[in-house]
DNA sequence: TGTACATCAGTGAACGCGCGTTCACTGATGTAC
DNA sequence: TGTACATCAGTGAACGCGCGTTCACTGATGTAC
């Protein structure tokens, strides 16, 4: 019941954006907008369902795009997987997408339990990152690092993926900021009239981006 | 009059996003709704202009940002005061910054006349590029790139920055998008619990961005 | 200097909708003795 | 095998709101003769 009453809320997601409406969506399950509140306490309650499963769906998507590379020595091959999964889970579900990375709902609060859906994804491409650096194949880059950053990436680092180095993974944010940057602007429609080859553009991006943080070596 | 609409109408975007209500307008400036009429067509008539007028407030910002820089040879110091300048209007205008780059409003088609304000931005930044590589400081890193996407990047080239090669121009877009992605991350939410020195942090990303184009040999 | 007319910003009522949430309730199903 | 009771999914009416857009109109201001 739950799971029907959040399908037909995504299917409003589609062409209503985040001003989902419950009558809409009791009327289409033929019911009262008042039987809903027997399975969600309110409309953000169900917001909350919906954005933590589409953090959930692309995190799985990601992972199995990751883990269908046979090869695990293949940093760029795996990379790359993962990115076009999420890509591809992006494109099929553009109005979740929208939800999760998109502007922030008015008046919506994100409850805590979000956040470790929302890790989910970039823990995937952290986690090459991570297994490039044990095997040796992705040294420690060096550099300087400002203290305030340092200390963040410190945290984030012993929360997420310990023992790698905060200078590598300073690098490894702006590669998950590339992505996001990548779809967002494919989906928000900023590549209208200027990027007609998206796949390709896609592709060639992400891996610009895996030569940035030494992956392609 | 439009001025002072379109000034309360800003006022409601913060709050409200992009359900922007016309009768909540008109009651903030003591008319009644339909006087409105007389000066926008429609909702989605006020939605475009304050669309526009974003686009251009935020392209004037990065322009000012980059003309301060009195040394025009000092690549890294336009590029970083650039990106700067945008961050800065974005976190005084989230709201707009959300119109112009968020998710798509919903049954909102854009017109055509958002088109050249939107570019004002991303040129900013290539003319930095272009500028570095009429200098010679800037060279054509060379390097594949699949045919269909290099046609696309050669109209928006002939387009935007006549005279650059696409090689160089792929990184380009590559930085517009990490700009974006950067800003949007942090507007949008998805750096909260994670990087606390927002600042620093974007500082240090721009940083490395500019390096991977060479902005800062 | 005075009159007739046009312009046009803003009004107010109406149309036909939509929404989230509460609350007392019906009526079918399952359980316990 | 049959009765009494509890559970609980779903109902329907109501509260108190909101919205965009149209349309005939008022009434002040400016213009032309």
């Amino acid at each position: 019941m739950i799971e029907e009453i959040k399908t037909t809320a995504r299917g409003y997601l589609a062409t209503d954006g985040a001003n989902l409406s419950l009558r809409a969506v009791a009327r289409d399950m033929g019911m009262v907008s008042s039987a809903l509140y027997r399975y969600f306490a309110s409309r953000d309650d169900l917001l909350t369902a919906l954005i933590i499963d589409a953090y959930n769906a692309l995190g799985a998507a990601a992972e199995a795009g990751d883990a269908a590379v046979t090869d695990r020595a293949d940093l760029l091959g795996r990379w790359l997987a993962a990115c076009r999964a999420a890509r591809a889970w992006a494109l099929g579900s553009p109005a979740e997408y929208a939800l999760i990375f998109g502007s922030p709902v008015p008046g919506y609060q994100a409850p805590m339990d979000t956040i470790a859906a929302a890790a989910r994804t970039p823990t995937v491409l952290l986690r090459v990152i991570k297994d490039g650096y044990d095997s040796g194949a992705l040294p420690d880059p060096g550099g300087d690092l400002p203290d305030d950053v340092r200390a963040d990436l410190a945290i984030l680092r012993d929360r997420a993926i310990p023992g790698v180095p905060e200078t590598l993974l300073a690098r490894g944010m702006m590669c998950w900021t590339q992505v996001f940057g990548a779809l967002s602007f494919e989906l928000f429609g900023q590549l209208n009239n200027v990027i007609s080859a998206r796949e390709s553009y896609f592709d060639d991006q992400m891996r610009r981006t895996a030569a940035v943080i030494g992956l392609d070596h």
